[in-house]
DNA sequence: TTGAGTGCAAACTTTTTGCAATGTT
DNA sequence: AACATTGCAAAAAGTTTGCACTCAA
C-alpha cells in the first residue's frame, strides 16, 4: 500500500483505535488530531514544534495534552522518539518504516536515515557476551555532510 | 602506566595544563579539583551529582563552575558527555580510555562498557554511501540484565 | 592591573503535575 | 454517571546566563 494514501492512514488508526480498545481507553478528537498531523509529516520534530504546527491550523490542544498522546503513540508503536541533541527529544512516525538509524550533520543539523545490518550482530554478540536481553538500541552517527549547502555555511 | 597511580593523573593534569597554555586560558584551583573529582570516580555520573559529591567535601564549588568546566573538559577531551535517558547528560573520564559504547539495562539502569569492532565498519560504509565525513558516533544497547540482583528488581 | 573565572540567584527550556472542567463510554 | 482525558497554569528538572567580585597572569 502506497504509504500517503487515504487507505494508509486509516491502516494507522486501526492500530490506533485497537490499542485504546484493547487497554480500555478512550478514542477522542485530540488522539486523532495528534496523529494525523505526525502521519502528514516526513520529518523529525520536536514536542514544541507540533504544538505549534497543531495550534496554527483550528485547533487548540495544550502542551500537557500532546505530550500524554505522544507517550501513547509511543507506547503502541506509532511513533518513535530519539534524542538527537542535548536536552530536546524529537519524533517521527514510525508504523510501516523499517528499522534504522541516524546520521546527524553536527553542522546544519540534517538528520538522515540508514540502515545497515551489522548493528543486528552487534546486538546480539553483545547480549550473549554480557547476558542481556537486549530490547532495542540507539545508534547515532555524527560528522558533516558534504554537500555544498552545508559547506557553505560553514564558511 | 597504571591508571591509578599519582603518575597517572599528573600527565592527566598536564594534559589540561598544556591546553590552558595553548587556549591561554587560566590555570584555577577550581579546575584542578574537578578533573581530580572525576579521575577518582569509575562511573557514569551527571553534573549535579558531581556538584554535590564535591561540595560534600571541603570545597565550594557552584554549579555554573561545574557546568563551565565540564564544557572545557569535554573541549579538551579528558571527559566524555552521553545522553542515556531522557534529559540527564551524562560524563565519564576519558584519557587513556579506549573507545567503547554502552549497554544499558532498563530495569536496573545499570550501564556496562563494550567494544565491538564491526561499529568502526557501520560508520566507515555509511560515510562513504552517505558522503559524510564521520566524526564520531553514539551507540547505545538497552535490554534487561539477568543478573539475579535485577531480575529480583522486576517482580 | 586586567579580564578570565567564579559564585549566586534568577532566568530559561523542556517536560511533568495538580486540579477543575469536559466529554466518552 | 463514572472516570479517562483535557486545558491551564504552576512546578519540576536540568542547564544557562547576568552581574559583581575575585584572583591568576
Amino acid at each position: 500500500m502506497i504509504k500517503e494514501s487515504p487507505q494508509y492512514f486509516e491502516e494507522v488508526l486501526n492500530i490506533l483505535n485497537k490499542y485504546l480498545e484493547a487497554k480500555s481507553l478512550r478514542k477522542t478528537s485530540e488522539r486523532n488530531t495528534i496523529l494525523e498531523e505526525i502521519y502528514k509529516r516526513n520529518d523529525h520534530f520536536d514536542a514544541d514544534t507540533l504544538y505549534f504546527d497543531i495550534n496554527q491550523k483550528k485547533f487548540n490542544l495544550s502542551r500537557a495534552t500532546i505530550y500524554n498522546t505522544l507517550e501513547l503513540f509511543l507506547d503502541c508503536g506509532l511513533v518513535k522518539r530519539h534524542q538527537f541533541g542535548k536536552n530536546i527529544a524529537v519524533y517521527e512516525k514510525s508504523f510501516g518504516y523499517k528499522q534504522h538509524d541516524h546520521l546527524i550533520c553536527i553542522n546544519c543539523k540534517k538528520v538522515l536515515e540508514f540502515c545497515d545490518p551489522r548493528i543486528q550482530q552487534i546486538k546480539q554478540t553483545t547480549g550473549e557476551i554480557l547476558s542481556f536481553k537486549i530490547k532495542h538500541h540507539s545508534l547515532h552517527l555524527y560528522g558533516e555532510c558534504l554537500n555544498p549547502d552545508c559547506q557553505e555555511k560553514i564558511k
